[in-house]
DNA sequence: CATTATTTATAGGCGAGGCTAAATATCAAT
DNA sequence: ATTGATATTTAGCCTCGCCTATAAATAATG
């Protein structure tokens, strides 16, 4: 649209636009959703390693400040991911902790694969931290077959 | 910290929060070029195919509304990205035109990558319009042997 | 050249995610 | 039990990225 199909790349224009917009709207899509999943992925870690998730652990690991975690914690919440008991620290709720976990699957796997490629594990974990909340379901399948050959 | 050092987990806990607070720091620092980055890329393709990036345009493939765009550009060029003559369209600096280059690359290496694992093409672009903002410099190197060996 | 269509600009609003500062509440120790 | 340290809550404030509605500018057309 915008000009008339008269010019020569436009036969194509349509479907072309459909699957950008398509990409570009799943990239947004997984942003709104990346913090909720290392704050949760974060919060199994606690409890298993150290007991307990409380604010101020929360916020030391991410590096934000603790009224941040606070104000988050409340919309993980509302979002039936956690539940808290002041002073006793954040625990997950089963729909909160299955997101956890296929989080830190999907987390381990991307780090493996950089690992498999011959990244230095250092720079796994960290671009692991990021590539992790935009691989799909079929793109995991697709890593975890090539980890195991 | 938090704890004294008596806790039998404690005594690596330092040097760990170290580096789980860089992976998500990096993370972070990430999601606030992602944008810019989509824009300068976006706009390059537009000018090579199009002969020309307007706002509506950019709208349209980003599947954004126009004023969205607007706002975004002005950023853009005071990121001197960009420069704009209205209704002549949008114009990448040298700057915007080297990041729009390393943005283009890094996407086509990552959606390489995963068709080579595998992944089908329409889920490859997909997730590769994601991934590609947390590939560093390293892992692309890493992915680039990959794809010659 | 006057009218219509398209493009761009502007105003105002909303939620997310960050911050600092200050008030409360709990815990720990003397 | 009092005091001091630590943890949590709350209150503003900010920027970013999105939106709708509208106005203004330009382009295209009869
Ligand atoms: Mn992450
Ligand atoms: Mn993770
Ligand atoms: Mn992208
Ligand atoms: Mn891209």
């Amino acid at each position: 649209m915008t000009k008339p199909p008269a010019a020569p790349e436009s036969r194509l224009a349509s479907t072309e636009v459909e699957t950008h917009v398509e990409a570009f709207q799943k990239s947004r899509d997984d942003r709104r959703t990346e913090l909720m999943e290392d704050y949760v992925e974060l919060i199994a870690d606690l409890i298993e390693h150290a007991g307990e998730a409380r604010q101020t652990d929360i916020a030391q690991r991410l590096g934000v400040t603790q009224p941040t975690v606070a104000k988050m914690l409340k919309r993980l919440a509302e979002e039936n991911l956690i539940t808290q008991r002041p002073y006793r620290g954040v625990f997950l709720t089963d729909e909160g902790h299955r997101l956890a976990m296929a989080t830190r699957r999907r987390h381990q796997v991307v780090e493996a694969v950089l690992c498999r490629l011959g990244v230095d594990p250092d720079t796994a974990r960290n671009d692991a931290e990021g590539i992790e909340h935009h691989v799909s379901e079929k793109t995991l399948e697709a890593f975890e077959r090539f980890l195991k050959a």
